[in-house]
RNA sequence: GUGGAUGUAGCUCAGCUGGUGGCAGCACCUGGUUGUGACCCAGGAGGUCGUGGGUUCAAGUCCCAUCAUUCACCCCA
């Protein structure tokens, strides 16, 4: 085979589909209950919104875009900046104080691939905008925690807070110079990192590295009493609604815009990536887009990781059911089994027959492998009488089902069907 | 971008120190009942052994290159 899929570009085929379908069934429910709405953006934007939400310096914008530099656009490689672009483009904030918005898309980061990890991967994205109360970061986690326990799924969530450009930079201060003191000891990256973004350092899985900063500062002691208050609510709403979490002051996000709450979801079995989700507030974010300084907070859940670990998980015996298979024998039976099939289909019955004249043990074949419940046996003798054998599939028993003569009396024949299939 | 591993049937994989590709499993087709599925039995079809060079009388097997996949670093969901 000559041509394939990219590389990091995947397939989702039937068996696995219907997975995926469960998962955003599930995801459109628990977030409609929450009192979201669905949005659908555009996967194509001007590069520029991403460079200016995500962070100019960012790995993501500095070498993972997926660009198309003479027209200046990229394909998004995250939600949150195409849904606030919209946000504000349609004046959705007018409209109402505070908007609660998900979507459900691809993405596309041009990374090396690996398990957990592909250049088009899906996003559940949930977003709330013009709410600064703790208790919707709360109600967030907390959502996102109950979507993740009703798939089955155990995950641990991990909370810290970043503070606020009024608190964060004296405690960058202070972390700087902590790494100084022990640069020598650090790997190189954590060397090249403590230049770049110093944050890094606290989050790097060195061992070496991880021993060293133990005793690092922790942001969570140097947040201003805003921030502090604002953490403490936090943490307060979670234990009042019984979600767990645990405190990590080493947690940092790889995207410049957020601030003050930061939580993961956090999974111990996907290899080496461990978040199946994460999010935050990013409250100077909607501002430095152009708009009104709303606060907003989001976060957004991988769906091939939810799938990897749902498949992990159990064997996914998701079998489709049809309701009848018709097997005709013959030029005359086919025929009527043909039309026969269209009109119950028009009933909503899930209907297959094989439409390549084979036998009668391989048709049954084919109607054991849907799943039918029933077939229905048109053979040449039955005809002649204008009759057919309805056999039931799990029972094994075997019932003679008058055929239609006329066109109209078809209706009879399939009242009759409907009613032993459905009964 | 940097390392390691792996490329044999539609899928999962055997194939030893080079000697004609496997009665291998799953799936598929046909038959074992004139016209009855799952189970069983018999048979069948399916492959330029990723690609291109090299060594050799002889390469799936050894060497080199290349492409692809994959895991990890990095980064992130």
């Amino acid at each position: 085979m000559k041509l394939k899929a990219l590389n990091g570009f995947k397939d989702i085929l039937p068996g696995e589909v219907e997975l995926w379908q469960g998962v955003e069934t599930m995801a459109r429910q628990i977030f409609t209950r929450f009192g979201f709405s669905e949005i659908r953006m555009p996967i194509l934007e001007k590069t520029e919104l991403f460079a200016r939400s995500i962070g100019e310096a960012t790995d993501i914008v500095e070498k993972e875009m997926y660009t198309f530099s003479d027209k200046q656009i990229t394909m998004r490689p995250e939600a949150t900046a195409s849904l606030l672009r919209a946000y504000l483009e349609h004046g959705l904030h007018v409209q109402k104080p505070v908007q609660r918005l998900f979507t459900i898309g691809p993405m596309f980061r041009h990374e090396r691939p690996q398990k957990g990890r592909l250049r088009q991967f899906h996003q559940m994205d949930a977003e709330v905008l013009g709410a600064e109360s703790p208790l919707v970061d709360v109600e967030l986690m907390s959502m996102g925690s109950m979507f993740l326990d009703q798939l089955g799924l155990s995950v641990t969530l991990e909370l810290n807070s970043l503070g606020c450009p009024a608190c964060r930079p004296a405690f960058r201060e202070k972390l700087l110079a902590f790494i100084d003191a022990r640069h020598e000891a650090l790997c190189d990256d954590c060397q090249r990192r403590s230049a770049t973004n110093p944050l890094r350092v606290l989050d790097c899985k060195n061992r070496n590295c991880r021993h060293q900063v133990e005793e690092a500062p922790s942001i969570q002691e140097h947040l201003c009493q805003e921030c502090a208050d604002h953490f403490q609510a936090v943490q307060q709403g979670l234990q009042q609604l019984n979600v767990d979490y645990s405190l990590n002051k080493f947690m940092v996000r790889g995207l410049d815009y957020y601030t003050r709450t930061t939580f993961e979801f956090i999974t111990s079995d996907l290899g080496a990536q461990a978040a199946v989700g994460a999010g935050g507030r990013y409250d100077g974010l909607i501002e430095r887009l152009g708009g009104p300084a709303i606060p907003g907070i989001g976060f957004a859940l991988g769906l091939e990781r939810l799938i990897l670990l749902l498949q992990q998980k159990n064997e996914t015996t998701l079998t489709s059911h049809c309701d009848l298979f018709i097997a005709g024998l013959g030029q005359a039976a086919s025929s009527l089994a043909f039309s026969l099939v269209h009109t119950l289909r028009r009933n909503h019955l899930h209907v297959l027959m094989d439409l390549e004249d084979r036998g009668l043990k391989n048709q049954m074949k084919q109607a054991n492998r849907a799943g039918a419940g029933h077939v229905l046996i048109i053979g040449e003798e039955e005809l002649e009488k204008g009759q057919a054998i309805l056999r039931n599939m799990v029972s094994q028993e075997q019932q003679m089902i008058t055929l239609p003569g006329q066109i109209q009396d078809r209706q009879t024949t399939i009242d009759a069907l409907l009613t032993i299939i459905n009964g």
